[in-house]
DNA sequence: AGTGACACCCGAACGC
DNA sequence: TGCGTTCGGGTGTCAC
């Protein structure tokens, strides 16, 4: 579920507080959640002091001073808790694997049913990245090259939006977010479209995820004790998780169809074949 | 190359 | 209310 702007919001708010710790001990409390051995992963950790923070699609990796990563993927409803204590309606067990810091705060991985954290060398990392496509803001992913690479495309528009390999950090929501504002259909054949409504989508790409962004995303589990910014694109969603609800845009019903066990939220109206 | 099916996992939602 | 069952959803992989 957490996709690009929610993963870009961690990266940005953890930046600040994480760069420069030192993690001074590790709990593990799922052991599939990370790829070696509880006591390898944590004697690893244990001293090793974080540089910085990077978001790749909807990956992130926390770069240590021995050249190691931790590579994070929350998939489906994970999420990431921060300070000195987890969130007083949850247990510490509800938490897969706990990082404490030096500064006495810990980073809590909570919700990783199959998301995971996994301890890898530079090049081990960029080998698990190897496929992901260019990130939606990368300046040489330019109008052009976008439509380029999305006309080399067959199918239908919604699962290639998707695909991280076309770009990398759309999920499900936005998605359906992105095409409404494009005012295209999710279902639309990518040969049937024109060259226009490829210019709307990279235009509307650019915009649903800087604004989602900007709105601190729809996560709905608190970043930290006093944070009320994480989560606030929630209610800002146009069709995503609204069947029956007036289109925005010219008050049609939204309507639910599923392709291949996906869900794709659209206003029938509005939103053309083309 | 696209499509569909399946496995992974477990909280949430649903049904009785 | 409470217990058992089903479902969802990102990704990787495999068959067609």
């Amino acid at each position: 579920m957490p996709e690009w702007p929610e993963m870009d919001t961690y990266r940005r708010l953890l930046s600040p507080l994480v760069c420069g710790r030192t993690i001074q001990a590790v709990e593990v409390n799922r052991e599939k959640t990370i790829n070696e051995p509880v006591d390898v992963f944590q004697s690893a950790l244990t001293g090793r002091k974080i540089l910085f923070v990077e978001r790749r699609g909807k990956h992130l990796l926390f770069h240590l001073d021995d050249g190691h990563r931790l590579l994070l993927h929350l998939m489906l409803g994970g999420w990431i808790y921060y300070g000195p204590e987890s969130e007083p309606e949850r247990e510490d067990s509800r938490y897969q694997v706990i990082l404490e810091l030096d500064d006495g705060n810990r980073l809590f991985f909570g919700g990783l049913r199959l998301g995971y954290l996994h301890r890898l060398t530079a090049k081990g990392a960029q080998e698990h990245l190897k496929d992901l496509g260019p990130d939606p803001f990368d300046p040489r992913l330019t109008e052009e090259a976008f439509t380029k690479r999305l006309g080399k495309r067959r199918g239908k528009l919604k699962p290639t939006l998707v695909d991280q390999k076309l770009v990398s950090g759309i999920g499900n929501c936005y998605s359906d977010e992105i095409c409404f504002d494009a005012k295209v259909l999710p279902m639309a054949q990518i040969p049937d479209l024109s060259e226009e409504t490829k210019q709307r989508l990279y235009h509307s790409m650019r915009q649903v995820l800087e604004e989602a962004a900007a709105n601190g995303g729809y996560m709905d589990h608190k970043f930290s004790a006093d944070d009320t910014f994480v989560g606030g694109f929630d209610e800002m969603c146009r069709v995503y998780d609204r069947e029956g609800e007036d289109c925005p845009r010219c008050g049609t019903p939204i309507r639910l169809e599923h392709v291949s066990s996906r869900k794709m939220f659209f206003c029938p109206s509005c939103q053309k074949e083309q």
